[in-house]
DNA sequence: TGGTATTCTTGATATTTGTCAAAAATCTAA
DNA sequence: TTAGATTTTTGACAAATATCAAGAATACCA
């Protein structure tokens, strides 16, 4: 029963297991993903976690912090592909090539955790039951693409910036944290660049969202006062 | 060397095998993967595959024909997810929950290959290496997911257009069919909806396009003057 | 084949959103 | 802490797209 020091930090000790392992895997698979996994990997605000073309050596995912996703066209020009927040696993859609297709950066100082991906201790390789949970996992993230999709689809820039600050609500609340008190960790910018408007149509749908008394903001600290309202919101388009 | 009279119609021998099942696949797994997949399941045009929230029996992989998947608002109204055309494998991303996620329905006269999902036949429980096979096509599915939502988010109606007549074309050569005139098997109405546009938007965009000699449209039938210009337009925005 | 229903196109107009620029607010680093 | 850089907001205006309605074309079914 004795652990090595840094165990407490190590996937069965983890408050965000639910999120990126499957909760009944056995014991003896459990140590061998321990022993896969390299856990809590300390990055800088702004740092590159990996550029889109590269081989992708791992999967990351998120401990501690938030990191953005981006794509950058032939002229240089970003295009957000995603924000992800504690328990998120980021890098999927690269694996059918084991390259990245996207490029990441941390939003702010972050702990990481990493999957790695080459090598004979692949879990792409192994027998165990790890391929089908992230069969599993890769389903549910392409259910929730779709759904983004249809919200940026949907035009109005209110209901675009109401269906995600839903989805945030939802997904803080799923990890038993604030769910009405929300602190933004990305830009105004990249949230615009993220659903497709303009940053100043970005600054006026939450202006006229505070007017109503929707939302209250202070900077990147948001709150909300009415969900059904913001529901609302985002079926009527 | 004999086979049963139907076995000319199954995988082994199907065209669009490598779209569907791995090409390396070894004899034995080939020969399972016959025996649990039911092929070419006739449908009418128009006629529903399955529903949104019902469970999953089965995934469905577009032999001949094509398909549309979409989901209905709480008032009724439809919003396109995706057209479906042979080759094409549909309800991943109900996979998690063995639950659809979304509708479907046949575009046209169509033929359809059934993998079941429940039961102890079922690829998902299998140890074979379906479910690293289907790991793959999840995560190509996520990034092209990726890519059609940047589509849409860079909003101009030609733009968006052009994506999706060059995604159509490159499917189409990918299977060695004609990549430049082209058979729309989906209505105006359910194009200019998944693109985000209004009906009206869209017959203006491609009146456009054909005005400046990229297309040339009559009916659903439709050819590509010139790809390059298409490009540039999808990258100039 | 003909009649009917549906889809598509087109024009006129209204609305939304983007663009640009300047000022305000915020962040960063010495 | 402050100066400079960056991000955000705001206003004025332009551009793109939606809406609505009517007519044309097309598809569907008996």
């Amino acid at each position: 029963m004795s652990k090595k020091p840094n165990m407490a930090l190590a996937c069965a000790d983890c408050a965000l297991r639910q999120f990126c392992l499957p909760s009944q895997l056995k014991a003896v698979e459990m140590t061998k993903a321990e022993s896969i996994i390299k856990p809590n990997n300390p990055v800088k605000n702004n740092q590159q976690l990996f550029l889109s073309g590269e081989p992708m050596r791992s999967l990351h995912i998120v401990k501690v912090g938030s990191v953005k996703t981006y794509v950058n066209d032939e002229h240089g020009k970003e295009s957000i592909i995603g924000f992800h927040l504690p328990g998120d696993i980021l890098g999927l859609e690269g694996l059918h090539a084991l390259e990245n297709a996207n490029s990441a950066t941390a939003m702010e100082p972050s702990l990481l955790c990493k999957i790695p991906c080459e090598g004979s201790e692949s879990f792409l390789l192994s027998d165990s039951e790890l391929p089908h949970y992230f069969l599993k996992i890769l389903s549910r993230e392409m259910k929730r693409g779709q759904q983004q999709r249809l919200l940026i689809a949907k035009r109005s820039a209110e209901a675009r910036l109401g269906g995600f600050l839903l989805y945030l609500s939802k997904h803080l609340k799923k990890r038993n944290l604030s769910s009405n008190a929300i602190r933004l960790p990305m830009s105004k910018t990249d949230l615009a660049n993220y659903l497709g408007l303009a940053a100043a149509t970005l600054s006026r749908a939450l202006k006229q969202l505070e007017k109503n008394q929707v939302i209250e903001i202070s900077g990147r600290n948001l709150l909300i006062l009415d969900t059904q309202e913001l529901q609302t919101l985002v079926q009527s388009d």
